[in-house]
DNA sequence: AATAAATTGATACTATCTATCAATACAAGC
DNA sequence: GCTTGTATTGATAGATAGTATCAATTTATT
């Protein structure tokens, strides 16, 4: 009920031989909870019962599975954050470095187009998109 | 003569009241050079004269300054490449990881369609597609 | 429950990147 | 082209992100 649509670890992690472990579970939990995204650090810092050195190697599973990404903050620390599996589009702001969700309908149809001029076969795509966000705390400021 | 259209560092630096130095000379034409991308690391070996706290200040100068970006390559070192200002769309070969440089005239109409779609003003942009590259070293082996 | 294999956590380690600060190089004015 | 104020540099040390190792534990299976 307060259970959003939940990322279904066992055919993820199923599908490519992995066991579905207790860390894996905590993790993915919170990554779910923290869908603005969260730092390694604090994923560490919120889950004392996981080894450091699991977090990293989940985080890294999870990457490899393709529904983690990682977004390099400059002078910050990279933040990790779920997405849907081969989609891969944020909104930065540059500003408050807030980072959202893109949704533009016309996304999808004119990466088809792309695909379309450029040789090899696109298994992937990701899409970021710089901005000054409206609602950004700190317009107008400093 | 066998020079390449030149970043003009001055007027990158000038810009912003940074000075225009041996070492950012030298790391800004090797960076140039190649244009494949490069890791830090290999910087320093290549240019030992440079210390190494300067490589990493000039890579960040140059990347907040926009002509430069950081490929995050999963498992290795991060790359760095110079690139047009403001431009960022790469082809990521999933298998061999050859980064190319993502030639398509649909990319800007894709831009100002998305802008057109999304609050706020859009003041830079990256576009990544993972392909299966056609003439990949790695193609039907492994 | 017993078993074999994957996974974990602790530790130590590597690598990337940053802070500090005295010495140096740059740009501007003479 | 010499002087001078300031940005920049290089060396060192340190912070932070991430990995390797390996004995102990958990998992899936019988």
């Amino acid at each position: 009920m307060a259970m959003k649509q939940r990322v279904n670890l066992m055919a993820i992690l199923g599908e490519r031989g992995y066991r579905v472990t207790v860390p894996r579970i905590m993790i993915a939990r919170l990554l779910e909870q923290k869908h603005e995204g969260i730092t390694a650090q604090a994923l560490c810092e919120e889950l004392p019962s996981v080894g450091r050195a699991t977090v990293f190697r989940t985080l890294k599973l999870f990457l490899e599975a393709g529904i983690l990404c990682k977004l390099d903050t400059m002078g910050g620390s990279p933040i990790y954050r779920f997405c849907e599996r081969g989609h891969h589009h944020h909104s930065v702001c540059t500003m408050c470095g807030a980072v959202e969700e893109l949704r533009a309908t016309k996304v999808e149809s004119l990466l088809r187009a792309i695909s379309d001029e450029i040789p090899g076969q696109v298994v992937g795509h990701r899409i970021d998109l710089y901005v000054d966000c409206k609602n950004c705390p700190r317009n107008g400021k400093d």
